[in-house]
Order: C-alpha cells, then sequence, then structure tokens
DNA sequence: AATAATTATTAGGTAAGACTAATTTTATTC
DNA sequence: GAATAAAATTAGTCTTACCTAATAATTATT
C-alpha cells in the first residue's frame, strides 16, 4: 500500500503542483477552469486529466465542490515544492545563479525521481528553511512553516527580521543588494521610518545605520 | 544561426547520445538495429527518428554508411554527456550517493536545459577531469579527455595510477574500499605482482604496503 | 548466381496530452 | 422564472514516440 512509489508523468505532477498552490491562495473551489489558466493550456485538456487523476486517487473532483487533493495527491505535490524549492537553494548558493533565474531551472529540476534525492539535497544545503523568493520548504514528513513574510516598510519600529526575498528581480536592484551585501537571511533592523518621504534607516547585520528608499523597502521581502 | 540554442526533445538527446556512444565504441557503421538494441526499442521505431533526424540537421543517414553524427549533432551529443558526468560527479562527491546509483539519476538530469548550467556546475565542482565510472568529462568546447583507463591488475610494478572508477558495483566491493580509503583520484603506486595467485602488493597514497587479491584489481579502474 | 537469412522500411495502430468546436450544465441577471 | 452569460463537458483532431506485422532490400551461404 505504497502512496508514493508510483512515478506520476510531468504533466500529471504539475497538475497536482497547481491544484496545491490554487488550494493554498483561498478558499474557494478549484475550477477546471482556473487550472487552465494557472497551467496556460484549455479547460477541456483539464477535464480530461482531471479524469485520469481521480481514478489515480490523485484527486477528488465534484462539480460542486470542485477540486480537492487527496491526501496521496497532497503528499505528491508538498514532495515536488520541497524539491523545487531545494533546488532554487542549491542554484542560487552553489551555483550562483542569481534570483530571477532560478525558476525556471528548478521548475525542471523538481521532477526529477529518486528516493532519498529530496533528502540528500536538503542535508547538502544545510537544512534551508525557506527558499530565494521567501518561501518556505516543507520538511520531509510534508511540514511547511507559516508564511509570515511582509516587505521591509511594514516592519515595526525597532525590530529585526530577515531576509527571505525579494518581490522585484531586476538587475539593478539584485546589484544594489549586493552592494549593500544584503542576501538571503541577512538580519536587519529597522530603526526609524522617516515620514516625509517613507524612507527607513535600517542596519543591516547590526552595522552602521543605512537609509534606502520607500522603493527599496517595498521591494526586500522579510519575516520576523 | 544559432546551432546550441534549439532545444532538443528528450527522446531526441537519448537518440543523439547513443549514436554518439556507438559511434566511439567501434568504427563500424551505426544501423538502425543497433541503436534500437542500444535504446531498447524498436528499429522501426528508430527510422521513424531517424527521419526527424536528418530533418533537423543533427545526423547524416545514409543506407550504405549509417548513421553519423553531424557537427550540430555532436555538439548537442556532447554537451549531454558532459551534463551527465558533472552530475554524477555532484551526486556521489556532494550528495553522497554510492557510485552505483549515480548513473540512474544521472539519466534524468543530464536533459535539464539552461545555459549555462554545465559551466556553472562544472566550476562548482572544481572542474573535475573523470566522472566516478572513470570516463573522461568533455569540456565546454567539447573536448574529451582519451580515456587511458585500465585495471589496476594490468598496471606496471613500480607504476603509479590514479583511481578513476569501479567495475563491480557491488555492495561489499565499496565497502572494502572504504575501508582501505580509495576513493576517486586516489593514488596508488603497484609494488609487485605475486605470480602464485595474481595478487597484488600496492601502496595507498604512498601509506604502507597492502596486498589486494587478483579479483579485487581487476575491478579497480585506473588510469596511469 | 540462387537461395536463405538478416536488416531496413512501410503501413497502420496506440496512448498521452494537448487542441478546437459544439453542446450541455450551472449561474446570473432582468 | 426566463433569458443570458459563463463554465463544464463531449466529440473529434493533432503530434510525439512508440508498437506490430508485412514487405522490400541487403548480405551471406552454399
Amino acid at each position: 500500500m505504497s502512496t508514493g512509489s508510483h512515478i506520476q508523468t510531468l504533466s500529471e505532477e504539475n497538475y497536482l503542483k497547481v491544484i496545491y498552490h490554487l488550494g493554498k491562495d483561498s478558499k474557494v473551489k478549484i475550477s477546471p477552469t482556473a487550472i487552465a489558466e494557472a497551467l496556460n493550456n484549455n479547460p477541456a485538456s483539464v477535464v480530461d486529466m482531471l479524469k485520469k487523476l481521480v481514478d489515480k486517487r490523485l484527486i477528488q473532483y465534484e462539480k460542486s465542490k470542485g477540486v480537492r487533493l487527496t491526501e496521496k495527491g497532497k503528499k505528491i505535490a508538498l514532495l515536488i515544492i520541497r524539491k523545487h524549492r531545494l533546488w532554487e537553494v542549491f542554484l542560487l548558493e552553489k551555483l550562483e545563479y542569481s534570483w530571477d533565474e532560478v525558476h525556471e531551472i528548478a521548475e525542471q529540476l523538481e521532477h526529477i525521481h529518486h528516493s532519498q534525492l529530496a533528502d540528500r539535497l536538503d542535508k547538502f544545503l544545510g537544512f534551508p528553511q525557506y527558499d530565494p523568493h521567501g518561501d518556505p520548504i516543507p520538511s520531509a514528513s510534508g511540514e511547511m512553516a507559516d508564511i509570515y513574510k511582509t516587505i521591509l516598510s511594514e516592519v515595526g519600529e525597532g525590530k529585526t527580521c530577515q531576509v527571505v526575498g525579494v518581490k522585484d528581480t531586476s538587475s539593478s536592484f539584485l546589484q544594489y543588494l549586493k552592494k549593500l551585501e544584503i542576501g538571503i537571511g541577512t538580519k536587519i533592523t529597522l530603526i526609524e521610518k522617516i515620514p516625509f518621504d517613507n524612507s527607513v534607516v535600517v542596519s543591516i547585520k547590526n552595522g552602521p545605520n543605512t537609509t534606502v528608499s520607500k522603493i527599496f523597502s517595498d521591494s526586500l521581502l522579510v519575516h520576523e
């Protein structure tokens, strides 16, 4: 009665992943049309695939309730997301790809199958908690930390937060970050907010005070 | 007029890879049947695919001469092989997979596409020259070192060689290697061959002399 | 060279996963 | 509650990459 050892096709995995994400975002019901939009394909194609996924006991589907993952389906979806985010960390930290490049490659890497792959990668990377976009990495058992991420500009005065990602991936922003020596995990203390133009005074890694613009502090994802 | 940027399907890549390998092994002509055997599929399927590869200018095919890769096809084949072997090194050295597990996973990883991926991985791994099976890793420009690999038992007395792989991947053999502290790159000097049972006396990493059996020295791939 | 054996090729089919167009169901709005 | 709009579904195609069975072309053997 194994639940995880049956290999899914690439396409099936993408459906499960999208269904998982749609289920997270909102409590609204997940419709074929919504899935089609997320996958950038056709509702008719989705209906076909939903039948297959129902047959495989990966989802439940009632027209009235919409689509829901079964436990089995959820487990697979979380493993794919886990692999995706771990690979993103790998690409960023080990291969020195930039924040905006990692997603596309991880979309491919997430489908690599091998029993201990995610766990070994996790260990090799030092058990990271968040990916470069600030999203939590599901644990081996499928638990996922809550996302408390917010933007730097919303952190309270005197509070210290940790960088988990960026909202802007333009190279000018990324280069500015490099210059300020800000990366994933960097601790930033918000010293003061300037009412005039909403600039914020911060201390990076407990270093000297620096002032950054509103635009800057809106683009940096942190969690407290 | 880019030659490398057109993405091949997974199946096309596997054909190119197999054709490359068949071309290396021997100077005999590469036939549909030979390809079918290597891919474990049907000659009729191969003929279909050969037509497509000819259309794409990845191979040349004349019944009399057999199949040959074009420059474009060869370039792609070598990139796949490069990625395969680099990923094998990664899996072995970084994720601590064993020698017999890496191939299967690398079969999947070799098809991950991204411009600088191979080069970044190469750099991250410290520009390895050989994969865990002792096969040379093609360079970024597609050059590949010759394979001079042989078995330890064939090294001359007094000569020093370097471990590049194993012929036997049984766990008992791998564990024995671990015990002897032999891994990829380990230097071994062959001190003496014992005619009686073909045992060989070796010095591992210039350490004290150790005697290993004929079976052992037949299973260890080295290059001088 | 004729026959036998092997290989290559063609013809026709299948499954996965997408598509379009047509139809049916469900939701909205008057 | 009809009329209309939107969403879901069905029916029928397409492409990729495989398959089997039949035929054609080569190569070997006597």
